[in-house]
DNA sequence: TAAGATTGACATTTCAATCTTC
DNA sequence: GAAGATTGAAATGTCAATCTTA
Protein backbone atom coordinates (compact mmCIF):
# COMPACT_ATOMS: atom_id res chain seq x y z
CA UNK A 1 0.00 0.00 0.00
CA UNK A 2 1.88 2.81 -1.25
CA UNK A 3 3.34 5.69 0.40
CA UNK A 4 4.88 8.15 -2.17
CA UNK A 5 4.61 10.91 1.10
CA UNK A 6 5.90 14.28 0.08
CA UNK A 7 8.05 16.37 2.52
CA UNK A 8 7.37 20.06 2.52
CA UNK A 9 7.82 20.22 6.28
CA UNK A 10 11.54 19.44 5.61
CA UNK A 11 12.37 21.08 2.34
CA UNK A 12 9.61 23.97 0.99
CA UNK A 13 9.21 23.89 -2.22
CA UNK A 14 6.27 25.74 -3.42
CA UNK A 15 3.92 22.99 -3.73
CA UNK A 16 0.56 24.40 -1.64
CA UNK A 17 -0.49 22.17 1.09
CA UNK A 18 -4.03 21.09 -0.30
CA UNK A 19 -2.22 20.10 -3.54
CA UNK A 20 0.66 17.85 -1.32
CA UNK A 21 -2.40 16.47 0.46
CA UNK A 22 -4.21 15.57 -2.97
CA UNK A 23 -1.46 14.53 -4.37
CA UNK A 24 -0.78 11.99 -1.25
CA UNK A 25 -4.54 10.92 -1.26
CA UNK A 26 -4.20 10.10 -4.92
CA UNK A 27 -1.43 8.11 -4.34
CA UNK A 28 -2.76 6.16 -1.57
CA UNK A 29 -6.55 5.47 -3.07
CA UNK A 30 -4.99 3.74 -6.12
CA UNK A 31 -2.91 1.83 -4.53
CA UNK A 32 -5.71 0.29 -2.35
CA UNK A 33 -8.03 0.11 -4.74
CA UNK A 34 -5.99 -1.93 -7.50
CA UNK A 35 -4.17 -4.14 -4.85
CA UNK A 36 -8.15 -5.02 -3.91
CA UNK A 37 -8.94 -5.37 -7.68
CA UNK A 38 -5.51 -7.68 -7.99
CA UNK A 39 -6.92 -9.19 -5.11
CA UNK A 40 -10.53 -10.00 -5.89
CA UNK A 41 -9.07 -11.16 -9.52
CA UNK A 42 -6.99 -13.66 -7.86
CA UNK A 43 -10.25 -15.13 -5.79
CA UNK A 44 -11.86 -15.67 -8.73
CA UNK A 45 -9.23 -17.43 -10.21
CA UNK A 46 -8.98 -14.80 -12.77
CA UNK A 47 -6.48 -13.15 -14.75
CA UNK A 48 -4.30 -9.92 -13.28
CA UNK A 49 -5.63 -6.40 -14.49
CA UNK A 50 -2.85 -6.24 -17.07
CA UNK A 51 -4.53 -8.31 -18.93
CA UNK A 52 -7.96 -6.78 -19.02
CA UNK A 53 -6.14 -3.41 -19.75
CA UNK A 54 -4.78 -4.66 -22.96
CA UNK A 55 -8.47 -6.65 -23.76
CA UNK A 56 -10.09 -3.64 -23.09
CA UNK A 57 -7.99 -1.14 -25.03
CA UNK A 58 -8.43 -3.50 -28.13
CA UNK A 59 -12.38 -3.93 -27.40
CA UNK A 60 -12.70 -0.18 -27.78
CA UNK A 61 -10.66 0.75 -30.48
CA UNK A 62 -12.43 1.51 -33.74
CA UNK A 63 -13.41 -1.85 -35.42
CA UNK A 64 -11.90 -3.68 -32.67
CA UNK A 65 -8.43 -3.46 -34.05
CA UNK A 66 -5.60 -1.56 -32.63
CA UNK A 67 -1.32 -1.18 -34.32
CA UNK A 68 0.71 -3.10 -31.64
CA UNK A 69 2.83 0.25 -31.57
CA UNK A 70 -0.53 2.38 -30.41
CA UNK A 71 -1.32 -0.25 -27.78
CA UNK A 72 1.33 -0.16 -26.22
CA UNK A 73 1.64 3.60 -25.98
CA UNK A 74 -2.30 3.56 -24.39
CA UNK A 75 -0.91 1.35 -22.11
CA UNK A 76 1.77 1.70 -19.68
CA UNK A 77 4.22 -0.95 -21.02
CA UNK A 78 7.18 -0.64 -23.32
CA UNK A 79 7.08 -2.18 -26.77
CA UNK A 80 9.02 -5.24 -26.15
CA UNK A 81 6.56 -6.08 -22.71
CA UNK A 82 3.12 -5.46 -24.74
CA UNK A 83 5.08 -8.04 -27.07
CA UNK A 84 5.30 -10.66 -24.58
CA UNK A 85 2.22 -9.86 -22.78
CA UNK A 86 0.44 -10.41 -25.89
CA UNK A 87 2.39 -13.57 -26.32
CA UNK A 88 0.89 -15.26 -23.43
CA UNK A 89 -2.66 -13.59 -24.31
CA UNK A 90 -2.57 -14.96 -27.48
CA UNK A 91 -1.38 -18.64 -26.36
CA UNK A 92 -4.96 -18.57 -24.56
CA UNK A 93 -6.49 -17.43 -27.33
CA UNK A 94 -7.98 -14.39 -26.19
CA UNK A 95 -5.91 -12.37 -29.00
CA UNK A 96 -5.14 -12.42 -32.67
CA UNK A 97 -2.18 -10.63 -34.34
CA UNK A 98 -2.95 -10.30 -37.96
CA UNK A 99 -0.48 -8.17 -40.73
CA UNK A 100 -1.70 -4.85 -41.30
CA UNK A 101 -2.96 -4.50 -44.87
CA UNK A 102 -1.80 -0.90 -45.49
CA UNK A 103 1.57 -1.65 -43.82
CA UNK A 104 4.13 -4.44 -43.93
CA UNK A 105 6.16 -3.63 -41.04
CA UNK A 106 2.71 -3.74 -38.49
CA UNK A 107 0.31 -5.64 -37.14
CA UNK A 108 -3.24 -5.23 -35.52
CA UNK A 109 -3.76 -7.12 -32.19
CA UNK A 110 -7.58 -8.26 -33.02
CA UNK A 111 -9.80 -9.78 -29.59
CA UNK A 112 -11.74 -13.08 -29.69
CA UNK A 113 -14.88 -14.20 -28.67
CA UNK A 114 -13.03 -16.02 -26.05
CA UNK A 115 -11.23 -12.96 -25.23
CA UNK A 116 -14.63 -10.64 -25.39
CA UNK A 117 -16.04 -13.31 -22.84
CA UNK A 118 -13.14 -12.95 -20.01
CA UNK A 119 -13.17 -9.24 -20.38
CA UNK A 120 -17.12 -9.70 -18.84
CA UNK A 121 -16.26 -12.17 -15.97
CA UNK A 122 -13.51 -9.38 -14.96
CA UNK A 123 -15.44 -6.55 -15.09
CA UNK A 124 -17.92 -8.44 -13.22
CA UNK A 125 -15.24 -8.44 -10.48
CA UNK A 126 -13.48 -5.47 -11.00
CA UNK A 127 -17.04 -3.38 -11.38
CA UNK A 128 -18.30 -4.77 -7.75
CA UNK A 129 -15.20 -3.65 -6.11
CA UNK A 130 -15.46 0.07 -8.13
CA UNK A 131 -19.37 0.07 -6.87
CA UNK A 132 -18.34 -1.10 -2.93
CA UNK A 133 -15.25 0.63 -2.46
CA UNK A 134 -15.30 3.60 -4.79
CA UNK A 135 -18.85 4.80 -5.44
CA UNK A 136 -19.98 4.30 -1.72
CA UNK A 137 -17.59 6.25 -0.54
CA UNK A 138 -17.77 9.50 -2.61
CA UNK A 139 -20.65 11.46 -3.81
CA UNK A 140 -21.91 12.45 -7.39
CA UNK A 141 -20.37 16.14 -6.28
CA UNK A 142 -17.31 15.13 -5.84
CA UNK A 143 -17.20 12.44 -8.56
CA UNK A 144 -17.21 15.17 -10.91
CA UNK A 145 -14.71 17.55 -9.60
CA UNK A 146 -12.00 14.55 -9.78
CA UNK A 147 -12.48 13.92 -12.89
CA UNK A 148 -12.64 17.03 -14.76
CA UNK A 149 -10.00 18.23 -12.05
CA UNK A 150 -7.57 14.75 -12.84
CA UNK A 151 -8.41 14.85 -16.15
CA UNK A 152 -7.09 18.59 -16.32
CA UNK A 153 -4.21 17.61 -14.94
CA UNK A 154 -3.77 14.50 -17.34
CA UNK A 155 -3.83 16.92 -20.16
CA UNK A 156 -1.54 19.41 -18.82
CA UNK A 157 1.14 16.33 -17.85
CA UNK A 158 1.04 14.98 -21.73
CA UNK A 159 1.47 18.71 -23.12
CA UNK A 160 4.06 19.62 -20.72
CA UNK A 161 6.14 16.27 -21.72
CA UNK A 162 8.83 17.28 -24.12
CA UNK A 163 8.84 21.46 -23.20
CA UNK A 164 11.13 22.74 -20.57
CA UNK A 165 10.07 25.50 -18.09
CA UNK A 166 11.66 28.40 -20.35
CA UNK A 167 13.59 30.27 -16.67
CA UNK A 168 15.20 27.73 -15.81
CA UNK B 1 -0.17 5.64 -19.61
CA UNK B 2 -2.44 3.06 -18.25
CA UNK B 3 -5.83 2.94 -19.37
CA UNK B 4 -7.64 0.85 -17.19
CA UNK B 5 -10.54 1.69 -18.59
CA UNK B 6 -14.24 0.72 -17.83
CA UNK B 7 -17.22 -0.33 -20.00
CA UNK B 8 -20.25 0.60 -18.46
CA UNK B 9 -21.70 1.06 -21.74
CA UNK B 10 -21.23 -3.24 -22.88
CA UNK B 11 -22.47 -4.38 -19.53
CA UNK B 12 -24.33 -1.97 -16.71
CA UNK B 13 -23.04 -2.91 -13.82
CA UNK B 14 -24.71 0.24 -11.16
CA UNK B 15 -21.78 2.24 -11.23
CA UNK B 16 -22.99 5.68 -11.55
CA UNK B 17 -21.32 7.15 -14.85
CA UNK B 18 -19.83 10.04 -12.47
CA UNK B 19 -17.92 7.68 -10.34
CA UNK B 20 -16.57 5.87 -13.86
CA UNK B 21 -15.26 9.04 -15.06
CA UNK B 22 -13.46 9.64 -11.91
CA UNK B 23 -11.90 6.51 -11.22
CA UNK B 24 -10.80 6.75 -15.02
CA UNK B 25 -9.24 9.96 -14.01
CA UNK B 26 -7.74 8.69 -11.30
CA UNK B 27 -6.05 6.07 -13.17
CA UNK B 28 -4.53 7.98 -16.05
CA UNK B 29 -3.65 11.11 -13.85
CA UNK B 30 -1.46 8.89 -11.76
CA UNK B 31 -0.13 6.94 -14.78
CA UNK B 32 0.95 9.97 -16.62
CA UNK B 33 2.31 11.90 -13.21
CA UNK B 34 4.24 8.65 -12.18
CA UNK B 35 5.44 8.03 -15.72
CA UNK B 36 6.57 11.61 -15.84
CA UNK B 37 8.66 11.87 -12.51
CA UNK B 38 10.44 8.71 -13.02
CA UNK B 39 11.50 10.52 -16.55
CA UNK B 40 12.15 13.27 -15.11
CA UNK B 41 14.55 11.46 -12.18
CA UNK B 42 16.38 9.85 -14.81
CA UNK B 43 17.19 12.70 -17.15
CA UNK B 44 18.87 14.27 -13.70
CA UNK B 45 20.55 10.66 -13.24
CA UNK B 46 18.55 9.97 -9.92
CA UNK B 47 17.27 6.09 -9.11
CA UNK B 48 13.74 5.35 -9.51
CA UNK B 49 10.58 6.36 -7.25
CA UNK B 50 11.13 2.96 -5.40
CA UNK B 51 13.94 4.20 -3.64
CA UNK B 52 12.20 7.58 -2.93
CA UNK B 53 9.62 5.37 -1.33
CA UNK B 54 11.60 3.65 0.85
CA UNK B 55 13.78 6.29 1.64
CA UNK B 56 10.94 8.73 2.65
CA UNK B 57 9.02 6.35 4.82
CA UNK B 58 12.08 5.51 7.15
CA UNK B 59 12.85 9.50 7.47
CA UNK B 60 9.71 9.67 8.54
CA UNK B 61 8.96 7.46 11.08
CA UNK B 62 9.30 8.34 14.58
CA UNK B 63 12.94 8.34 15.57
CA UNK B 64 13.91 7.84 11.68
CA UNK B 65 13.83 3.90 11.93
CA UNK B 66 10.60 1.67 11.49
CA UNK B 67 10.93 -2.24 11.38
CA UNK B 68 11.13 -4.20 8.28
CA UNK B 69 7.75 -5.98 8.30
CA UNK B 70 5.87 -2.27 8.87
CA UNK B 71 8.03 -0.89 6.12
CA UNK B 72 6.85 -3.38 3.50
CA UNK B 73 3.47 -3.01 4.71
CA UNK B 74 3.41 0.77 4.08
CA UNK B 75 4.46 0.47 0.62
CA UNK B 76 3.04 -1.88 -2.55
CA UNK B 77 5.71 -4.96 -1.73
CA UNK B 78 6.25 -8.04 -0.62
CA UNK B 79 8.47 -8.85 2.29
CA UNK B 80 10.90 -10.29 0.26
CA UNK B 81 10.85 -7.80 -2.47
CA UNK B 82 11.31 -5.24 0.60
CA UNK B 83 14.92 -7.03 1.11
CA UNK B 84 16.07 -7.60 -1.80
CA UNK B 85 15.48 -3.24 -2.27
CA UNK B 86 16.67 -2.54 0.99
CA UNK B 87 20.34 -4.47 0.16
CA UNK B 88 20.28 -2.09 -2.69
CA UNK B 89 19.91 0.78 -0.62
CA UNK B 90 22.57 -0.46 2.05
CA UNK B 91 25.13 -1.56 -1.23
CA UNK B 92 24.88 2.12 -2.21
CA UNK B 93 25.06 3.68 1.77
CA UNK B 94 21.46 5.26 1.61
CA UNK B 95 20.35 2.83 4.41
CA UNK B 96 20.96 0.50 7.34
CA UNK B 97 19.66 -2.55 9.05
CA UNK B 98 20.21 -3.07 12.82
CA UNK B 99 19.15 -5.81 14.70
CA UNK B 100 16.35 -4.82 17.39
CA UNK B 101 17.21 -4.54 20.66
CA UNK B 102 13.54 -5.42 22.21
CA UNK B 103 12.93 -8.31 19.78
CA UNK B 104 15.99 -10.78 18.34
CA UNK B 105 13.73 -11.50 15.90
CA UNK B 106 13.44 -8.28 14.11
CA UNK B 107 15.59 -5.30 12.20
CA UNK B 108 15.05 -2.01 11.95
CA UNK B 109 16.07 0.32 8.64
CA UNK B 110 17.74 3.46 9.20
CA UNK B 111 18.42 6.09 6.97
CA UNK B 112 22.06 7.38 6.43
CA UNK B 113 22.95 11.13 6.16
CA UNK B 114 23.67 10.16 3.08
CA UNK B 115 20.11 8.59 2.25
CA UNK B 116 18.80 12.16 3.57
CA UNK B 117 20.50 14.00 0.95
CA UNK B 118 19.24 11.52 -1.58
CA UNK B 119 16.16 12.03 -0.57
CA UNK B 120 16.25 16.19 -0.51
CA UNK B 121 17.92 15.82 -4.20
CA UNK B 122 15.23 13.61 -5.49
CA UNK B 123 12.42 15.43 -3.75
CA UNK B 124 13.73 18.61 -5.92
CA UNK B 125 13.12 16.99 -8.82
CA UNK B 126 9.99 15.26 -7.67
CA UNK B 127 8.60 18.28 -6.37
CA UNK B 128 8.78 20.40 -9.65
CA UNK B 129 6.77 18.28 -11.44
CA UNK B 130 3.96 18.49 -8.61
CA UNK B 131 4.41 22.36 -8.82
CA UNK B 132 4.27 22.31 -12.82
CA UNK B 133 1.48 19.85 -13.48
CA UNK B 134 -0.37 19.16 -10.94
CA UNK B 135 -0.21 22.69 -8.30
CA UNK B 136 -0.58 24.17 -12.20
CA UNK B 137 -3.67 22.82 -13.30
CA UNK B 138 -5.88 22.76 -10.06
CA UNK B 139 -7.26 25.10 -8.00
CA UNK B 140 -7.28 24.66 -3.97
CA UNK B 141 -11.07 24.42 -3.53
CA UNK B 142 -10.63 20.74 -6.11
CA UNK B 143 -7.26 19.89 -4.71
CA UNK B 144 -9.38 20.47 -1.22
CA UNK B 145 -12.01 17.61 -2.80
CA UNK B 146 -9.86 15.70 -4.00
CA UNK B 147 -7.90 15.07 -0.56
CA UNK B 148 -10.83 14.13 1.19
CA UNK B 149 -12.76 12.44 -1.09
CA UNK B 150 -10.18 10.02 -1.84
CA UNK B 151 -9.08 9.69 1.69
CA UNK B 152 -12.08 8.21 2.38
CA UNK B 153 -12.15 5.77 -0.39
CA UNK B 154 -8.61 4.88 1.17
CA UNK B 155 -10.30 4.27 5.02
CA UNK B 156 -13.44 2.50 3.05
CA UNK B 157 -11.45 0.14 1.05
CA UNK B 158 -9.00 -0.73 3.98
CA UNK B 159 -11.97 -1.56 6.16
CA UNK B 160 -13.69 -3.61 3.38
CA UNK B 161 -10.87 -5.91 3.06
CA UNK B 162 -11.61 -8.72 5.03
CA UNK B 163 -15.42 -8.12 5.24
CA UNK B 164 -17.95 -9.59 2.52
CA UNK B 165 -21.06 -8.11 1.70
CA UNK B 166 -23.64 -9.76 3.59
CA UNK B 167 -26.49 -10.14 0.78
CA UNK B 168 -24.09 -12.51 -2.10
C1' DT C 1 3.20 -22.98 16.87
C1' DA C 2 3.58 -18.38 15.06
C1' DA C 3 6.14 -14.21 13.52
C1' DG C 4 10.27 -11.61 11.39
C1' DA C 5 13.37 -11.83 7.83
C1' DT C 6 15.88 -13.91 4.15
C1' DT C 7 16.67 -16.99 0.16
C1' DG C 8 15.90 -19.34 -4.29
C1' DA C 9 12.90 -20.46 -8.09
C1' DC C 10 10.02 -18.31 -11.15
C1' DA C 11 7.32 -14.64 -13.72
C1' DT C 12 7.29 -10.17 -15.63
C1' DT C 13 9.26 -5.83 -17.35
C1' DT C 14 12.80 -2.89 -19.36
C1' DC C 15 16.64 -1.88 -22.39
C1' DA C 16 19.50 -2.45 -26.19
C1' DA C 17 20.33 -4.99 -30.32
C1' DT C 18 18.25 -7.04 -34.43
C1' DC C 19 15.36 -7.83 -38.37
C1' DT C 20 12.04 -6.35 -41.72
C1' DT C 21 9.68 -2.94 -44.30
C1' DC C 22 8.77 1.96 -45.38
C1' DG D 1 18.15 6.04 -42.61
C1' DA D 2 13.74 5.66 -39.75
C1' DA D 3 9.77 3.07 -37.87
C1' DG D 4 7.20 -1.38 -36.36
C1' DA D 5 7.91 -5.43 -34.05
C1' DT D 6 10.48 -9.06 -31.90
C1' DT D 7 14.32 -11.13 -29.17
C1' DG D 8 17.79 -11.97 -25.40
C1' DA D 9 20.12 -10.24 -21.33
C1' DA D 10 19.57 -8.03 -17.13
C1' DA D 11 16.79 -5.91 -13.43
C1' DT D 12 12.92 -6.24 -10.42
C1' DG D 13 9.04 -8.26 -8.11
C1' DT D 14 6.20 -12.39 -6.23
C1' DC D 15 5.60 -16.70 -3.95
C1' DA D 16 6.75 -20.62 -1.28
C1' DA D 17 10.21 -22.69 1.57
C1' DT D 18 13.59 -21.97 5.23
C1' DC D 19 15.85 -20.36 9.30
C1' DT D 20 15.84 -18.04 13.72
C1' DT D 21 13.62 -16.36 17.72
C1' DA D 22 9.31 -15.37 20.60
Amino acid sequence: LANYFCYDWIMPTGVPEPHLSAWRAVLNAHAVLVDRIEHELTLANLPPLSWYDVLWAVRRAPGRRIRMAQLADSLTLSRGGLTKLADRLEREGLLRREPADDDGRGFYATITDKGVALLRQMWAVYSRVLRQSFAASIDECEAQVIASALARTERATRAGTSRRTPAE
